[in-house]
DNA sequence: GATGAATGAGGTTTCATTCAT
DNA sequence: GATGAATGAAACCTCATTCAT
């Protein structure tokens, strides 16, 4: 995979201040209004900068709302990345996971909208195809890796299969974080539990995904 | 839940051959496009109305897209309880469910992609939210009913939270859903596993998800 | 000036009941939304019958419109009229006539509406010129043979003409009925005299005005 | 009374004779069509701007007509402005301005046809109400001053109520106004005074409305 | 007499992108 | 580097009127 970037080189001599500030109203403009009802005038203008420069930064409203994902995935991403860094057990990683993304969830929610976003977006152009490469193969590396690394230990089952387990798991982990910030995932949530994800107890979710995965994971386990 | 319908009387009152076009052409045109980017001038003009006629059936783009999804939705529904409603135990449900979900989702790719982009779909109306109500509930009632009575007779473990694990089991089935439909579904699947879903075979990907579904639900139970 | 009809026969035909009803959605639409933004299919709707019956009694929206507005002002020129039959003085017959116009324009309020939009309607087609003559030919007769009367009598000053004293008259009640129901005038009675119309003490308007007409029309006349 | 713009800041920095062409314009088209049917594409054509250019000057249709017509209003209050800044006596001062009316009636036509447009408009939302504000705010201030200042100086009658008697003056010159321009007053002056306006002899008119005015200011007032 | 399905031109407004300065 | 004026295609939606039944 290569890292991939999808500003124009003017993006990079600009001031951090300035980066920042562009990033940050991007991905608010982008994540409440979604990609299509965007404006980059607007975008630009709440950064305090030209249209023009803003077009020297970036060639298409798609280049800035890809750089503006990439920012968005990368700080989550880092926070995920050091947990599963950690000599614990799989399960053990796991649990500190969940509750990171809640946690996360919910501090960072404009990333995960945003994410949830571009995981709908239509017409999949060659930069969608390169962006999801770029985010979803960093988190499965994650996973693969834990899991392949588990089952050398002998500490899951040895039926499973390394690479699809860690698809299941991270559908999971990715629906759980849609489901504390994206209006639709909230109302499912809502009428699947019958309590609104804000005033639920995050406490029985953890517990009940965690027994949900332990056992997927540990099943038939040879002691 | 109320039953509630997005099309004036007067589409009740067209023939069915041109309702069963309009829904079509509109299916098509959402799914491929996205809600943002679909004309419904197009959608007219393809199924052979005036742009007129097609506002006194619906009376905004949203109510035609809505009743598109629904229809969508039912159809599909109509499987999924046509599998749950049978004497079957609960794992050998899922199983079929499973085996559907892979079938209809390349045959009725179309419907999913909608149900993707609605679940994205920015500044959630109250439209919306009732649409979320409508399908959700039926799918959940579906779900929670089959755990409930699996957990009557002592089929699966007796720890486990229901409406939860129901919660569960649909992500997992609707991520699947849009792995083999949904662009950037598809190229997250091909990411985990290596394999395009049109090459992959269908019977491991069962098989494993069988297993992750059957463990978590089973670990612990009582012989 | 030739009594015009603008609907066709067959409207002739209806039943009164039919044609009263009519006429009253035709006045509440015109009156509330403006000739411009009424709908006539609204109207048809609203009346009962179907847009296809409403052009078999009208052939054009102006038509109905034209219709709404001569069965307005029939009524409220009856009540006029009946006040300048008498055998009163015509500065009797003056105080009267402002009383009327102030209790008839908050109960007719929409005809004046309807009296206001038409005496504003672009691209005065013949049919328009038709109504104008029709209407003001009526009021006008009234005032300048109350005004001639006066001068045979020598109730009035011998100085003035008849007919340009008639159309000073009729300007101020006219102006005096917009400015009790007519959004703009009501607005612009607020800043002149400090109060809103509604609030306003009616006695001081009309002994004002009463002072301002009978001077106009007896100064410098001989005893 | 605060004086409010219309236009967004964009306007203010177009040059001067882009200003004034799409004012012109502008008024042309809301004068002869009114106000729902001009059409903005074609003022901005005729114009010589693009019609997104148009929307970065006014937000909205509404705006683009409130500052035609304040421009108009504009031009005409500084001619009837100057008129009664004089040290003229009321009396001379009325004359002056039924002359000016008379005049500036033919020549600005098209701001009088707007006025007429915007007093009789439904729907009179905020924005119209403010422009009422305005324009009456100014013209009543003038009246009301004037007759305050005759009323000091014993000129006119002192029984007279300043500010209805304003009101009913102007409501004499309002009219006048319209009698000269639009075409249902137009109509409406033929039909009382049996000539057409255009060929009607100005003097006589004059010379009965300041009859008319006079005697209504100085009736039984003290010698 | 009565219905109401059907038409389609037309108007307001938005916004990604360019380019002269 | 920086500006922001300018473009114009394109989309949603309305409604007077017709006509086959």
């Amino acid at each position: 995979m290569i890292e991939k970037q999808y500003y124009k080189d003017a993006f990079e001599r600009a001031g951090e201040e300035r980066q920042k500030k562009i990033l940050e109203v991007g991905i608010e403009e982008f994540s409440s209004k979604g990609y299509e009802n965007a404006n980059i005038n607007i975008i630009a203008q709440k950064s305090g900068i030209s249209i023009g420069l803003m077009y020297k930064y970036f060639s298409t409203k798609e280049d800035l709302f890809l750089t503006c994902i990439k920012r968005g995935m990368d700080i989550l991403e880092k926070a995920l990345y050091n947990i599963m860094i950690s000599d614990d057990k799989l399960l053990v990683k796991a649990e500190k996971m969940i509750r990171t993304i809640c946690i996360h969830s919910k501090k960072y929610s404009n990333y995960i909208k945003m994410y949830n976003e571009i995981s709908s977006a239509k017409g999949s152009t060659e930069k969608m195809k390169l962006m999801a490469e770029e985010i979803e193969t960093k988190r499965s590396s994650i996973y693969i890796t834990s899991i392949g690394q588990a089952l050398a230990k002998g500490d899951v089952r040895s039926d499973l299969d390394p690479r699809l387990f860690a698809f299941f798991l991270d559908n999971l982990l990715t629906e759980l974080q849609f489901s504390y910030t994206c209006d639709y995932y909230r109302e499912k949530f809502k009428i699947y539990t019958g309590v609104d994800v804000n005033e639920t107890d995050d406490e029985q979710v953890i517990l009940q995904l965690l027994k949900f995965i332990e056992s997927a994971f540990s099943f038939g386990k040879e002691e």
